[in-house]
RNA sequence: GCGCGAGUAGUCUAGUGGUAGGACAACGGCUUUCCAAGCCGUUAGCCCGGGUUCGAAUCCCGGCUCGCGCACCA
């Protein structure tokens, strides 16, 4: 049934991932949907985990919100972006003989027309040219043949919509209220972390190209000629590798590479470093992470330079992270369509004076004398910011006019300027969580000898655990279990993610929990009955220390966030 | 989408035309005083649909899924 985990070295992760409920195939009981995954109990937990760091990382410490939009979008937003061109194609199909043409290239083929990829364009020109297809029958509906889901919004045949193919639209068309919000100041940051679709040709690989997945992304605005960021000395000194996009490896620090010019700019370089840091806390691991920049022919449509991270799994190096500078293509699109102005005005530190040559018309003379085109000429010197001569020449609709010197005036002034209407640049870090949940879970599995016997550990990082802690009784029986039931709603009560298991003996019981990366395991034992401590057992090295009961929520929150190790907590017991 | 290979309990697997067997896991019991012990018992399977045949897990066709290669991956 599940031949999803077979093959490959992903063999044992993937067994052991369905297994023990983190991914599966979804619709199984039906035959399955390739491109579709389930997330399980634990694989659940695990990526709102990621989630829940990412917000940490790229929310709450940047001067940035979080939005939440429509999955469904409608087509003006596509149109716009550039998604229903690149993205989509209309396909007319023959209702004779049943060949179907990408309709954009038939068209131009046949009658020298441009056409816009609209199903409605399309099906006008097809009614108004008659077109036919080339054994002589006639088309069907003009239909859009794309990697966008399709859908209609409303009843009947409804309007057409989109299931979103990236979180980020969302994020632009609210520029004018996320500006407002803001205050309108740059630079300032707007994330959305949800799910996208795309209708994958062929998906393939497990979780890592999926039709439905889920991504987080940040769109950073920022004034075009300050792509900075205050924290960059955070990540100056950060080594790391990169590749470059000749193919050029380079082992370096984030400050060099600027420098040196191999990224563009400190703020993209900010995001890589701020990218790699979160990258490693979530379990991805240092030997199998390397930044690399998209060759030139590789960008997407909108991307001025960008930069993927990437990890390394048994599928090879798989995309996890793409951090692009989109410059002012999104906006300035939208900004064409919609006609709304999705600019930012920016106050210079001081005004800035200059002298302005002004010309003022007189138009009691050139009334007179233009009579019905004097309005045009008035406007056309107004504009005019040529030489002064005793006569202009102006040249209006492809009509000459000649002015005099005395049917208008010319006085110097002063303005001050106080800022100007800028389209912010979007520096763009999109993850993909998907994938990155599962490279942290290949990159955490591991096997070790444990009295020599081979045991496989999940060395998943205590703070990305879906099950925190688990509470054993020594023995199925009372009062073991009763007190381990005690326990376990304390821990509960403290918000702490845990389970309590009874079932099986105590070392089968520890292995159970190892393999799906619970990082500490606390056992109720005789000595608990005497003076109401407990065990608390680490999963990367099976030690033990004893510690008083009551203290277990303040110890497992210090333990759990890392601030401090096993045997800072309590005497060794084993 | 094309080509090649594959699909048997939760997982892994045996089974080349005569009504499916094992291991591990899970569950119940006995046992068991800290790292997958043992014993007894239980649950549970031929991817879906059609065809050939007296009879199909097995042969044929189609679909779905998985793996590999090609194409696609804005």
């Amino acid at each position: 049934m599940s031949g999803y985990v077979k093959g490959g070295t992903m063999k044992d992760v993937g067994e052991m991932l369905v297994r023990r409920g983190y991914l599966w195939q979804s619709f199984e009981i039906y035959g399955g949907m390739a491109g579709f995954v389930d997330y399980g109990p634990l694989g659940n937990g695990l990526r709102r985990a990621l989630e829940n760091l990412w917000r940490e990382y790229f929310v709450v410490n940047e001067r940035a919100v979080e939005i939440d939009t429509p999955t469904i979008g409608i087509e003006d937003v596509f149109i716009a972006s550039g998604h229903a061109s690149s993205f989509t194609d209309v396909a007319v199909e023959c209702k004779k003989c049943g060949k179907i043409f990408r309709a954009d290239h038939y068209i131009k083929e046949k009658l020298g027309i441009e056409t816009e990829e609209t199903i409605d364009f399309v099906r006008e020109v097809i009614t108004t040219y008659d077109v036919k297809c080339e054994c002589g029958g006639n088309f069907k509906e003009p239909e859009n043949f794309n990697l966008m889901f399709s859908t209609t919004i409303g009843p009947g045949r409804g309007k057409q919509g989109y299931l979103r193919p990236e979180t980020a639209q969302g994020i632009f068309i609210n520029f004018k209220r996320l500006s407002d919000y803001f205050r309108d100041k740059l630079p300032f940051g707007v994330c959305q972390i949800g799910r996208a679709y795309r209708n994958e040709i062929s998906p393939r690989q497990g979780v890592i190209r999926l039709r439905e997945f889920n991504q987080a992304e940040l769109e950073y605005f920022v004034h075009p000629g300050e792509k900075k960021h205050p924290l960059f000395d955070n990540y100056r000194e950060f080594r790391i590798l990169l590749v470059d996009k000749n193919d050029e490896e380079h082992d370096i620090t984030l400050g060099e590479a600027v420098e040196r010019g191999i990224i563009a700019h400190e703020l993209l370089a900010y995001f890589i470093g701020k990218t790699a840091d979160f990258l490693l806390k979530a379990g991805i691991k240092k030997d199998k992470m390397r930044f690399r920049q998209h060759k030139d022919d590789e960008r997407a449509h909108y991307a001025v330079d960008c930069w993927d991270a990437e990890a390394y799994t048994s599928y090879g190096w798989i995309e996890i992270v793409g951090i692009a500078d989109r410059g002012d293509y999104d906006l300035s699109k939208h900004r064409e369509y919609s006609k709304e102005d999705l600019s930012i005005f920016i106050n210079y530190d001081e005004p800035v004076v200059r002298k302005v040559r002004k010309i003022l018309p007189d138009m009691s003379k050139l009334g007179p004398k233009f009579r019905k085109n004097a309005k045009k000429v008035a406007e056309a010197l107004e504009k005019y910011s040529g030489e002064i001569d005793d006569v202009l020449t102006l040249e209006i609709d492809g009509e000459k006019f000649e002015v005099d010197r005395d049917l208008f005036e010319i006085v110097e002034e002063e303005e001050k300027v106080y800022g100007e209407r800028v389209v912010p640049h979007v520096i763009e870090p999109s993850f993909g969580l998907d994938r990155i949940t599962y490279a942290i879970l290949e990159h955490s599995f591991d096997r070790d000898v444990i009295d020599g016997e081979e045991r496989r550990v999940l060395r998943l990082k205590r703070w990305m655990a879906p099950v925190q802690i688990a509470v054993l009784p020594l023995l199925s029986r009372e009062p073991f279990t009763g007190k381990a039931e005690e326990i376990t709603v304390m821990l509960k009560k403290s918000g702490f993610f845990t389970e309590k298991d009874e079932s099986g003996s105590i070392g089968r019981r520890y292995r159970r929990y190892d393999e799906i990366g619970t990082p500490f395991c606390i056992t109720v034992d005789h000595q608990s009955f005497e003076d109401s401590t407990v065990t608390i057992r680490d999963r990367d090295t099976t030690r033990q220390v004893r510690v008083k009961e009551l203290e277990l929520p303040e110890i497992m929150k210090s333990l759990l966030s890392g601030e401090r190790e096993l045997t800072e907590v309590g005497e060794l017991f084993k």
